[in-house]
DNA sequence: TAAAGTAGTGGACTTTGTCCACTACTATGC
DNA sequence: GCATAGTAGTGGACAAAGTCCACTACTTTA
């Protein structure tokens, strides 16, 4: 079992990281969303079709609250629903051009974001990163 | 320079880990408080004599925030404030034996979290892991 | 086909955090 | 010394984020 330094090491790491993390996604990338939204938007941009409550659960936020993010964005026209074929209570979710654009920008500005972060490692170092990160990766989520 | 599914691995990698830990972070322990609440009176438990502003700059909170937070410890005899010796304005906190004591409580769960999330770990996995984080905190935050 | 359960929505609320203005003091330049 | 600018701490007013409950319309289960 580790010992009491390397678990107040961990313990730093993570507030170091999560705030460095925080602190990109306060920048929210220059886009009129929130933290939130923009999960949200990304969510339904890598899978369109979703239903509110997929949505709901996988990004675990209240039905309520993301009924009320989804229609603050229909009504920027970001996204419009079709019923379901199969069940009339549901509605499956798609982003307009107008949305899937925002969805894209906000892709490529995460991506960027990570890039920028990395900039000042040198390409062995920058490797060295991406192999701690698998690491931890597989450790903690099973991943190969 | 990292390519692309270098990129998106490092960002769901991210998306993963802050989700884990905000888990870990919204069962706040059981204590009565809330994440903000917790790392105040970490703190100062770390750190007694600061002075509110001290605070507020050290968790990068509002000082008015603070203050509230401050105030609300103060009523439920977590802390008490004396003056500065040295300057009028300002005033040092310091935890009650009450307070002291679910600074200590929470700190030791925090510590129990980590564990828990690396029960499931060989002793060499738990190395592993450290070493990674060791990696990647060096990398980015330039500690030894 | 009755009973139990689920998708989506809105009302009402709490929590969390921000912004501004104010008082009382301190530091700086002359 | 004294005016001026700056800072520590506080509270009011507000906005943003999120929660909880109840309801309608539908679907699933027995």
């Amino acid at each position: 079992m580790l010992d009491q330094n390397e678990i107040t090491s961990i313990r730093s790491f993570n507030r170091n990281y999560t705030k460095l993390l925080g602190i990109l996604n306060k920048k929210v990338l220059d886009t009129p969303l929130s933290w939130t939204e923009g999960r949200t938007i990304l969510e339904i941009y890598f899978n369109q079709d979703k239903t509110p409550i997929e949505v709901a659960n996988h990004l675990n936020l209240d039905k309520s609250y993301t009924s009320r993010i989804l229609k603050r964005f229909e009504k920027n026209e970001l996204l419009y629903k079709s019923p379901s074929s199969t069940d009339l209570r549901s509605k499956k979710i798609h982003l307009t051009t107008k949305g899937t654009k925002l969805a894209q920008q906000l892709d490529e500005r995460s991506d960027q974001q990570i890039k920028d972060l990395l900039i000042n490692l040198s390409p062995q170092q920058q490797q060295e990163f991406y192999e701690a990160v698998k690491t931890i990766d597989k450790l903690l989520f099973n991943r190969k």
